[in-house]
DNA sequence: ACAAAGCATTGAACAAGTTCAACAAAATTC
DNA sequence: GAATTTTGTTGAACTTGTTCAATGCTTTGT
């Protein structure tokens, strides 16, 4: 649904109606099944996306072959690799939906058309950026001086989406093993 | 020097000399001797700067007093909390010069002025960011996955400014005790 | 040039997290 | 709805990194 791409904007900058649509329309919108994928890795990132309904992860695979999940995107979120689709490199992520899932993409080039032709969206995109960056710090600062447990608690806490994850999920985004996932939750649910 | 500055601007985006000058003339040169700070936790970060000369630590405390070093920033590196600055509110983090230093400060106002009058700034800004988006992501990865004999290498191999830093930072930078940080490079000095 | 403070190194005991293997419980598939 | 695959749980042995304490080495300030 085109609504919530608009509402989301609305959000982030104050834009003319006219404005607003005739951005909206440059993104298509695309049915995404459960376990497809968006982007696989090596490829180049050729759309950036709001995830109007489902959810996705965006992960990458180490030299080990582990999973390490850099985020999650529900309901409201945006989803891209910058690197990739900026610079118009392959990608060293991948984006699997993991459930089923609608997101609206827009192109390169359409939202290099959007630059040049309405500030307010080179505004958008700048204000959005500033916030992933702000969170990605924090992220950072927690992952260097918290334990396991501590940043399971923070995760659980704060991504109401956490049910609808498997251990495995969850231990990919913390960068532990999925057994210690399972030996925290036992702990947590006994002694406390 | 403002001379660096211009430099460091034009090559992120193409912009007029007239331009150039009228917004670098925002800028106020700032000297900083080592162990001043430039700002402290709880502070409102007031400035957005460029390093014409020297080297900083951007840093936070955590909740057991240990200091989480986010990055360093050496000559033609920017320096703020972004967060602080744009929201106006308190930082998270403090900035504390390593060597005596030069800065090039930019105040809010006059940077939300730029943006107002020159959309060519907006994008040098938009662009910056989501490199330094790109680099902590990448980071990220590392430290979900990699050992911190692999991460201390990768800093050494990444950073020619390693040899300007003790132990303790750099073991700050990577989220581990200072010691073991001298046993790494026991480890590495003998069998390899 | 000296004292004081901070920095680096090392060892021993400990804590946090991994790995592997075995089995139970769900969820998918046909 | 039976069979197959994926997910979760648990224990034992192991690896990685921490903590604390002792010692010597550099800086720094005066």
């Amino acid at each position: 649904m085109i609504e919530s791409l608009k509402e989301n904007i609305a959000k982030h900058i104050s834009i003319s109606n006219k404005e607003l649509d005739d951005f909206c329309r440059l993104f298509k919108i695309r049915s995404v099944k459960k376990k497809d994928h968006l982007l696989r890795e090596g490829e180049v990132c050729n759309f950036e996306g709001f995830v109007s309904n489902g959810l996705f992860r965006i992960y990458h695979v180490d030299y080990n072959g582990f999973e390490q999940i850099l985020y999650f995107a529900t309901t409201d979120w945006w989803i891209t690799d910058i690197d990739s689709f900026t610079n118009e490199k392959p990608s060293m992520l991948s984006i699997e939906a993991l459930e089923d899932s609608e997101v609206c993409l827009i192109s390169k080039s359409d939202k290099d058309f959007a630059y040049e032709h309405y500030p307010k969206i080179e505004r958008l995109f700048r204000i959005m950026t500033q916030k992933t960056h702000v969170s990605l710090q924090r992220r950072m600062i927690d992952n260097l001086s918290k334990t396991a447990d501590e940043r399971y608690l923070d995760f659980i806490d704060k991504y109401p989406h956490h049910k609808r994850l498997s251990n495995r999920l969850i231990a990919g985004y913390l960068g532990i093993s999925h057994e210690f996932v399972s030996k925290i939750r036992k702990k947590l649910s006994q002694g406390k």
